[in-house]
DNA sequence: AAGAAAAGTTTGGCATGCCTTATCTTGGGT
DNA sequence: ACCCAAGATAAGGCATGCCAAACTTTTCTT
């Protein structure tokens, strides 16, 4: 009450963010050890950290039953959320940077980037709303659109949607299906399932494709597109 | 020899644009004091960095006699200039971030911009080499241009140059000094010296101005200007 | 329900990194 | 020859976070 919440580290910041990005999964409580595997750290290591978080007002933390983000904790999560999503979107179209360098690059970025260079940044792309993985950029107040997805691999033959983004922005994948013509925001119809969780059968923007292995099981799918229009298209 | 040279922290980068700074201001070696002021430090915490920063190989300390950066210890510095300048110029021209707040802003960037970064950045900028202040940006390579200059208050009446510079790019000064027209890149002319310390009478780009106070002190002038063209001009 | 396994917490330690104060040391000037 | 300011050193503090190991709680198994 009486301390300013100038509390941030880029520890607490990855913390929060990994806080939230698991909480919103599976909308419940987050384990240590989920924490833990996601942060590549102890299981001792984040007990600690989370008794700080929750002094800091950041966390909830019933012993033994997994923490939630407070209201300032998901506020901060969602302000670095957006750090990194802006500065991915502005590196790879203001700057040309490469797909593959744009999140590294961001990572750091995020825990740096002052208010004031977030707005120019936001207003110099046009306030976008989805960043290049096609992940919901928040809006400087902080809401997110966070529009159920499901997975590629999920969809039965005859369901169609909108390829939404690549969990995990995974930089490999995302150069795979970007050099296959295969973009966030296309249009995607299940023409065929291989059974025994063999290939997919797609048709994207028209043209067909066969995507097996992982990739269906990381590519998120919106259904029902309703042929909104995306906030920004993007080229190949 | 055994040991990498990703030795970098904001505070070792501090100490070698420091030292940097005052070894060229006068190419003396930098006393422990002179940097301890101007880092706003205690000699002591100064006299412990500089153990270290010797034992990384940045500088080279005679006890008692002062410090001088080792070239690996100037290369670094140059680096971080590098970074600064350019990031100062690249906010202020591809964001519009105005003047005051740039400096700042580069403050924290420049300790943490990939090499990666930086290299887009200049391409945005045109290789520039020198910063919205006037200031010389190295080169990738990290050449640096350093012309001699001298202060306008050292001119005699009769002297002309360019102005190129204001000394440590206070930004209130320059906010003052472009709400006048004058610019880094200016042509100046000393056309009275009142006595006593008192105002000059110059003529800036052909309008006169009288500068009096610390404003003669900080202006750099670069002497013989020989009528190259800066290399990129500015717009009030 | 007992006991084992799994999950989570606590404790104590450690490594950086950098700063401060207090106390010596030194070199240069008179 | 002496003194003093500049500088060096020593000892310590504080903030961040990490780990390993021991201990506690929950949950699973039978």
């Amino acid at each position: 009450m009486a301390t300013k919440e100038s509390t941030r580290s880029a520890a607490i910041d990855d913390y929060c963010k990994a806080i939230y990005t698991l909480q919103t999964r599976d909308d419940e409580p987050v384990s240590t050890n989920a924490l833990a595997e996601r942060l590549e750290l102890t299981s001792g290591s984040v007990s600690g950290m989370l008794r700080k978080l929750g002094e800091l007002g950041l966390i909830t933390h019933e012993p033994y039953r997994g923490v939630r983000l407070t209201s300032d904790g998901r506020r901060l999560a969602l302000e670095v959320i957006r750090h990194h999503r802006l500065l991915e979107l502005y590196l790879a179209e203001a700057l040309q940077m490469p797909w593959d360098r744009v999140h590294a690059e961001a990572e750091v970025l995020e825990h740096v980037l002052s208010d004031e260079l977030e707005e120019l940044i936001a207003a110099k792309l046009g306030h976008p709303t989805i960043d290049p993985h096609g992940d919901p950029i928040p809006t400087a107040e902080l809401e997110i659109a966070e529009h159920p997805t499901r997975s590629l691999e999920s969809l039965q033959v005859g369901e169609s949607g909108r390829f939404v983004r690549v969990s995990d922005a995974d930089p490999e994948m995302l150069r795979y299906l970007a050099g296959r013509g295969i973009l966030p925001g296309g249009h995607v119809d299940v023409i065929e399932r291989q059974p025994f969780g063999g290939p997919l059968l797609v048709s994207v923007d028209g043209s067909e494709h066969t995507l097996g292995g992982e990739l269906p099981r990381a590519m998120r799918v919106e259904l029902e597109p309703a042929a909104a229009e995306p906030t920004r298209e993007r080229s190949a």
